[in-house]
Formats: C-alpha cells, sequence, structure tokens
DNA sequence: TTGAAAGCGCTAACAG
DNA sequence: CTGTTAGCGCTTTCAA
C-alpha cells in the first residue's frame, strides 16, 4: 500500500485535486464544510503531503538547517536551545546535524541541507575555521556563530575578549594586584580571553599580571598543580589572584591552593572562565564569566529572520536577489557570574546547591 | 542568478543531461575522462543536486531522522552519540530534531520527518509515553527507544530493572545488610529501578531494605537532608548503606551522611544510579550503575538496518510490503561503575579528577 | 555514450 | 468551487 497521494485524498473526499491542494496551502479560499471533508479524508488515509513535491513545484521550506562542530559541549547546547527558542517565535523548525569534531563532515552536514532545500542555515564555526570554500550559495539565508567575518556575510560571535576583560577588572575590583593567568592555549577563544585580559593589563599598570604559559586548559590536575605551585610561592612573590582560563582548571586551581595550605578567597581570589555548571560543585563557589551560546542562537536566527525579509522585500519591488554585500556582525557580549571564590556575596552555605541535572 | 540544475551543467560540460545523471548516480557507466569533465563543471558552477526533485524521481534518501524528547540530559546525548556513530558504520547521515519536553512538539517533529522522506526514523519516547497515535505509516523504517513495545514493532530499551538489581546486588556482595533506598520517584525510569531493587530484596531475606518515599530525585539538598538524617539514627536502627535512585540524590547523600560526622564508605556505602558525570566530582568517587544510551542507540540503528535489509529482500522475491508482525526488542543490560562511595578498589587520590571538559 | 521522453506529487494559474 | 494543465529538477528507460 504505497503513500497515499493528493490524489487519493481528492478521490476519497469527492472533491477536485486542486480543492486538496487548496485545504494545504490557501485554507481560507474553501468552504470550511468542504475543508473538513477532506480533513477527514486525510486522516482516514493517513495522508502525509509529500514535502519534496511541494518543494519541487515552488513551494517553500520552512526547515532551518543547524549545524554544530560538536553536541558535547554546553557551550554548544546553549546555542542549540537559542536557536530553537528563537526559530519557534517565527515559526520556524530545527534540524540539528552533529558534525562530530570533524571538518570533512561538517561539508557534509551542509551539503545535506541545502540540498535538502532548508529555508536558512546556521553554522557554528569550528574553532573559528571561516568556513570558506563551504561553498553557502547567496541564495540560502545564512548566519555563521563564532567567527570573526571579514567577509560580506551574517556574523553572530560571543565577545571572547570581553570575557577575558570583565574577569580581568573584577578581580582589580576586588582588590588583586598581582594576577598569574592559567591556560594559556592554542584554542581561539582563550587566545581571545587572553588578550582582553592583556589589554587590562596595559591599562592598569599599579597591578602586575603573570603569564603562565603552561597546562592544559582541560585538565584539572593541571591546574591543582599550577595552584598549588603558586601557592608555595613566598608571600612577597605570590599572586594574589589566579584567573583560569577556563573553569575547570579553576576548579583544579582552588584545590591546588587549599592543598598548599592557603584559604579561597581570604588568601588568593580565584577565576575561571566558561559558565560551566560543572565547576559550581566545586567547595568554593567559582566565580566565573559566561559566554552566552544561547544569546549566540538567538541572534544568528535574528540575523536569518532579517535576510527573509529583505528577501521579500526583494520580491516585491522586483528587484533581483539583492546579494549580501555588508559585513553583518552580531557581538554577544558575555556575563560575568560573581561567587565566593573572589570573594563575592554569597557565603559557602552547609548544603550542596548542584541542581545541575538539567546539564546531564 | 537561479540554482544550477542538470542541465545547466551538461550544457557546461558539453555532454548529455543523462550523463550528468549518471555520474551522480551511476558513476561506473561514465568514462571517467568524461566524468571529470562532468565533475569540474559541477564545481564551477557550484551544482547542488537538489535532493527534492531526486526523492521525487523515485530516488533513494539516506538520512535517518532522530527525534530527542531533550537534548539536555546526558542519557539522550549518549543516544544521540550511538546513532550517530552506527549510521556512520552503514554510511548513513542523521538529522536531529528536538521536541523540547513537548509532546505535542514530538509528534510534530515526527511528521516533518516523514515530510521529508527520511529513510529511516529512531524516536526516544518521552519518559515511556507509547507513541501511538504519532501515526508513523508502516512504509518508513522506525525504531523507538525506551518505551517497552507492545504492538508489533522495534523497540530498543535500557533495562531499568536491572540496573536497580545491579546496585542492590553490588551493595549486599559490599556487605551491607539494611540499605535504604531513597528519591521514588513517578520517574518511570526510576520506578523501574525500585522494582528492580525489590526483586533482590525478596531473594534476599537476611538483608532489610528500607524504601523511603521522600525527596526528589533531582535535588541534591534532598539527599542531602536524607543522609544526615539517617546517619543521625541510633547505629542499631541505622541503615549501613544507601542507595539513591539517581546520582545527584547520591552526592548529596554523602554530604549529608559526612555532615552527620560518619564516613563513606567506612561507616556507610552510597551507591547511585545514572552514570553521571557530574556525581564523579565529589569529594568520594560515588559508584553508579550506567545506563548505556550510547548502546540503546546503536542498537536502535541496527534495527532500522535490519528493516532495511527485509525491505530489500521484500523487493527482490517481488512481494509487497512486508508489514511488521512481530515485536522486535532489544534490551540493553546497564553496566556497574564500581568505585570508593560501596569501597571498591580505587583510592581516593588527592588530585580531582574531574576530565568533565567534554560533557559541557 | 547520446538524445528524447515519461513521470514522481505537488503548486499555481487558468477558464469555466 | 471544479477540472485541467504546465512545470519544478531529477531518474530511469529506451532506441539510436
Amino acid at each position: 500500500m504505497a503513500r497515499p497521494t493528493i490524489q487519493d485524498v481528492a478521490r476519497e473526499a469527492g472533491v477536485a485535486l486542486g480543492t486538496v491542494s487548496n485545504v494545504l496551502n490557501h485554507p481560507n479560499r474553501v468552504r470550511s464544510s468542504t475543508k473538513k471533508r477532506v480533513q477527514n479524508a486525510m486522516e482516514t488515509l493517513g495522508f502525509t503531503p509529500n514535502q519534496s513535491a511541494r518543494l519541487l513545484a515552488g513551494g517553500e521550506s520552512t526547515m532551518l538547517g543547524l549545524v554544530v562542530p560538536r553536541l558535547t559541549h554546553g557551550y554548544s547546547l546553549q546555542i542549540v536551545s537559542g536557536v530553537q527558542r528563537e526559530a519557534e517565535r517565527y515559526g520556524h523548525h530545527v534540524w540539528i546535524a552533529n558534525a562530530a569534531d570533524d571538518v570533512a563532515a561538517m561539508a557534509v552536514c551542509i551539503q545535506q541541507f541545502l540540498s535538502a532545500q532548508v529555508a536558512g542555515l546556521v553554522i557554528q564555526s569550528f574553532d573559528g575555521h571561516p568556513l570558506r570554500n563551504m561553498a553557502v550559495p547567496s541564495r540560502t539565508a545564512l548566519s555563521c556563530m563564532d567567527v570573526q567575518g571579514s567577509e560580506p556575510g551574517y556574523f553572530a560571535v560571543a565577545d571572547s575578549q570581553a570575557e577575558g576583560t570583565l574577569v580581568a577588572e573584577h578581580l582589580i575590583a576586588a582588590g588583586a594586584r598581582h594576577i598569574a593567568v592559567l591556560g594559556i592555549s592554542k584554542h581561539r577563544a582563550h587566545q581571545d580571553r587572553a588578550q582582553g585580559i592583556a589589554s587590562v593589563a596595559q591599562q592598569s599598570l599599579e597591578v602586575h599580571f603573570e603569564f603562565i604559559e603552561e597546562g592544559d586548559w582541560c585538565s584539572a590536575s593541571d591546574g591543582y598543580e599550577l595552584g598549588e605551585r603558586l601557592a608555595a610561592r613566598q608571600k612577597s612573590e605570590r599572586p594574589d589572584a589566579l584567573l583560569a582560563l577556563s573553569d575547570v582548571l579553576a576548579v583544579g586551581a582552588i584545590a591546588g591552593v587549599q592543598a598548599a595550605g592557603l584559604q579561597v578567597p581570604d588568601d588568593m581570589l580565584v577565576a575561571g572562565c566558561d559558565g560551566n555548571p560543572l565547576a559550581w560543585t566545586g567547595g568554593v563557589p567559582l566565580t566565573t564569566v559566561v559566554p552566552s551560546g544561547y544569546e549566540v542562537g538567538r541572534r544568528a536566527v535574528q540575523q536569518i529572520m532579517e535576510q527573509f525579509d529583505l528577501a521579500k522585500l526583494g520580491e516585491l519591488t522586483g528587484e533581483p536577489a539583492p546579494r549580501v554585500v555588508d559585513v553583518h556582525q552580531a557581538i554577544v557580549r558575555p556575563f560575568l557570574l560573581p561567587r565566593e571564590s573572589t570573594g563575592a556575596m554569597q557565603k559557602h552555605g552547609a548544603k550542596p546547591d548542584l541542581n545541575v541535572g538539567a546539564y546531564l
């Protein structure tokens, strides 16, 4: 029993083929009694419109394609969430393709979405990978996340540099005068953060910044060793604040500092970057700066909608495809989450408050 | 500039339309020099085949649709990962739709995939929701995860009951004689675990099981209170083991027990369920039982492939669509992760080992 | 290999 | 509202 077609529905309902099509596409052109009859026929036959045929005949897709480099990272999950929420607001639905940490796979995902005629394409770049040569024809609405766009196009990026600036300034405001920066890595976001910190350093000559080029950004034990080592220094040479470029590293550092017999935040302030809820489970709540993936995702979808509007406008005025000429860049500011590890308000309660079930 | 078509490519390459089609679908029917020429033409024109047209003309889709109730849960992420990995092995790609905790949205996601003519559909049920009435036509290969299937069809489920059994038996083997079970909830998986525990209880009359009908499975502070309260009992009435139905609860319980002045595991064993990496960050590594979402996802895809094979066979022998009559159920066994909270081998080292960056 | 042609299921546009 | 028709881009088939 092959799939029922619009034709079968028409026969079943005793109406013309065109009427069924109208029920689907222009419901108000059809008398409601007829509409009912047709809808019943669809129900009894278990009819599902063939999207391929609709698209081919000139219909408009409503799907948005979202390509992420990986789904095992909280930031990407936030993006997914933001994209979905915003897309829903505009009546669009989202399909997600996961490139599983493989640049080549990413290109395939993009091609497949294009093949499938998605209305718009939202792509999170691969650690700043420019996505050039992935050849998205200008006809498809596109927004790239987490790339600095130098070419014409739409981009939504988290302001990593501002993340660094924000924590650094917070530490200084909290009284730090000798800040050790941990976790320098080749990772794009980390380098940007470091740069933001450096710019604060230049303007705060009374504060000594020490950039420590060691340790892996994703290993807590590296943080532990660094923290222990720095805490063991003589008081005069010892930093009074640690700024880790990732939360995982920061949590390790806190443990290391404590192991060396010092108190956080009393003897040493510690702050991280990432807004990684995992880090919130440690003994001392960690001050951190949060790049809002959620907001980045939302902005990207807004850019898609902007392109839809432009295209619609172009159609009305009869102009041809108004090729994108400008660089549209939405830069999303991070926010600071001040907590006890830098002496912020919240006191360390007895009860663990790791309400993290939602994340895993 | 509209999208280039197969026709444009043919003109550019100076070959017939049919030849281009052959390059796409039957590359070995074309001389390689001609093939090269056609491929170059595709490149220069930026040609992407129109999937709608291909499907409409009788082509086969290679995409698999995966519908999950939510993407913010580790178990679902594991499923995604398993589905992807296995699909890739068979040369299929996956699109993911996230129902964002909404049953109605789930039905929409399914419809959209069907509309898009996916080759197969993999669905994770909504907390055991039967997925009936979501009307998947029998033509599409389908596998449902986390539903007990009573009707004909393909199902892949984690054996929640075995999870309970496994931890309970482990605790008894570790010496427990009075086990308090925490976190009974309406959640399907939790009830199944409780049932598994109950069956162990029936067979181990020398062990006293105490089911505590309190506390929320997802709140660590509930665990804390329960742990503290139970630990405060007189030694004769005090359980010597806590079995929490979730890891979050278990971690809270450990903290509570310690707050009451007892040691884990020396004075009280504690075990959880979920395999939630978050819980691995606590002071005492938690023994837990892990439902393998990864494996469930893999099995589901294998079931899809099975259906493909059957369909292909049916085509060859000229039989009509061989309607699914049997209940095919893949039950995935959990595995135990024995750690220090139940006195397992690993000693609690000084360095924190929370290598969890991969999860968030 | 080529060129021509049928048809997949649907939309949009037409005259009635 | 009906009934008809052209055509979307492609695959497949067939005779040359």
